[in-house]
DNA sequence: GTTTCATAGCTTGTCCGACAAAGTCAAACA
DNA sequence: TGTTTGACTTTGTCGGACAAGCTATGAAAC
């Protein structure tokens, strides 16, 4: 990588440049950025809500003085952010960024980075023992029943580890929601979508894999009923610590870097 | 808010559908997409590595079969995402996803769901003290010196509110750092990004503000470097508590969702 | 021989015009 | 009244074009 030519007019013999950098270079931001970031601000400062329609690529290019062209350039920086989606008619409707979308991206960029499974059980472990806290306090019947009718297909798929990882993931991302937090929900789900399929691996190596997972929910359950945090923080602790303990026992390392692999199970940009 | 209108292929004269849902609708993705898409698979699957050039717009569109155009706005989408960027020359290179434009777009993300402070203060407790007592058991000297360094810089600063609060973002930005767990770090920047810009609020409206942060900032140091996780975790505690009684004294509710005024601060697409 | 300069060439950002496919709407038709 | 048809709109793609900026190559100067 080379150091960037300070401007073109330091080319012809500008030797004085080394007495002081007086000016900063000065940069012409491209047209279809421009346009992004103008159709950007009316949504973030909510002049443009979400499900409206924001126009025609004509109407925005007669609007903005550009060609259409440059319009769509700027369009799809905006689709793969979330702030516009089409419609089934193909027209552009403002949006709003959607969790999970962002969510998936960030798993992509840990498993890019290389995280240790460590790391990420570390984390998970802070991020689930908050949540289920904060859910003795505040969880609903409707989500004690979200939960129990989770631990009942599970029941049920005892001896399909698929399906039950999917199940598993599902019961602790309906845990969070039951946080009514939604900045923790947030924030535990990049870590969960990578933490948790793991359970699949585990139920496959580790015979009563299956059985403690269930054994571990169907506590959780009974403490979140019951609203006794200390019972609750202590399953979970016991959970997580089951989960390390199964992840070695299946022959791997907590040091080892999230594999690749789990990048394609990643919802590919939909 | 309107569900918005996903995939309802229910437009128009479909009304034979009533007889069975034989088929689902064929969709053809459009081309721009497919060549992201073929460009970010390369990247995900480690044969483009970062850093490595991708080819003019020109080269690419040849070898897809698709017009400039196309390959452009293809690239535009990669752009937002972050898995491309453009050197000082201006070509296309590939990269890895920043860490840092996926929180911000979180950040927003959540100003526009109008999480709540408390929300926000409820998650920065889980993550801020998961940070500390990690960081106490594999701090650095290094990492300690720039603790050092920032305390130093915040006290030199204490009456001037709005560099004190980038300095506290700073601060805990670099204890999550510290803390060796590059998930944690990355859990928890979203929310901070929203909750500590507020310690400038409060260094405004509470006189002892600053410094109670200052001491606590100096004793979170002096816990670390004792490798203390007793007293570090009590001195997080008490600072985020600090903060939160500040908050309310600035005459704040814990309840008002962020506002959208923060949306401004966060990084534009830059 | 090395340094400086200038020009040519490539690449990007933008524009223009065009056309097929798909969706919308409304008038015409049964 | 309900359906069909057809005109109209909008998107996705294409081809070509040109100015501005960066690189490099070669020429000129020392």
């Amino acid at each position: 990588m080379k150091p960037l030519p300070l401007s073109s007019s330091a080319g012809t013999g500008l030797a004085m440049r080394a007495v002081s950098e007086r000016f900063d270079k000065i940069q012409v931001p491209a047209a279809y950025r421009l346009v992004a970031e103008a159709i950007e601000r009316e949504i973030l400062t909510g002049r443009l809500r979400a499900g409206e329609a924001i126009g025609t690529e004509a109407e925005l290019g007669r609007q903005f003085g550009v060609n259409r062209s440059t319009v769509r350039e700027g369009i799809r920086a905006l689709e793969e952010g979330g702030y516009v989606s089409r419609g089934p008619d193909r027209r552009l409707y403002a949006s709003l960024p959607r969790y999970s979308r962002l969510s998936s991206r960030m798993s992509r960029a840990m498993v890019l980075h290389e995280v240790t499974f460590r790391e990420l059980y570390d984390a998970t472990m802070a991020l689930e023992m908050a949540s289920i806290e904060h859910a003795c306090a505040v969880i609903t019947p409707e989500m004690l029943a979200e939960l129990a009718a989770n631990i009942e297909a599970a029941t049920a798929a005892q001896d399909d580890p698929v399906r039950l990882s999917e199940l598993d993931s599902d019961f602790h991302a309906l845990l969070a929601r039951a946080s009514g937090n939604r900045v923790l929900e947030l924030a535990r789900e990049p870590a969960g979508l990578l933490f948790f399929p793991t359970a699949e691996l585990i139920c496959r190596r580790v015979p009563e894999g299956a059985r403690r997972m269930l054994e571990a929910h169907r506590a959780l359950l009974e403490a979140l009923r019951a609203r006794d945090v200390k019972l609750a923080t202590t399953w979970m602790r016991r959970h997580l610590v089951d989960w390390r303990k199964g992840f070695e026992r299946a022959g791997r390392d907590l040091d080892e870097p999230v594999e690749r692999v789990y990048a394609r199970t990643l919802a590919p940009p939909a």
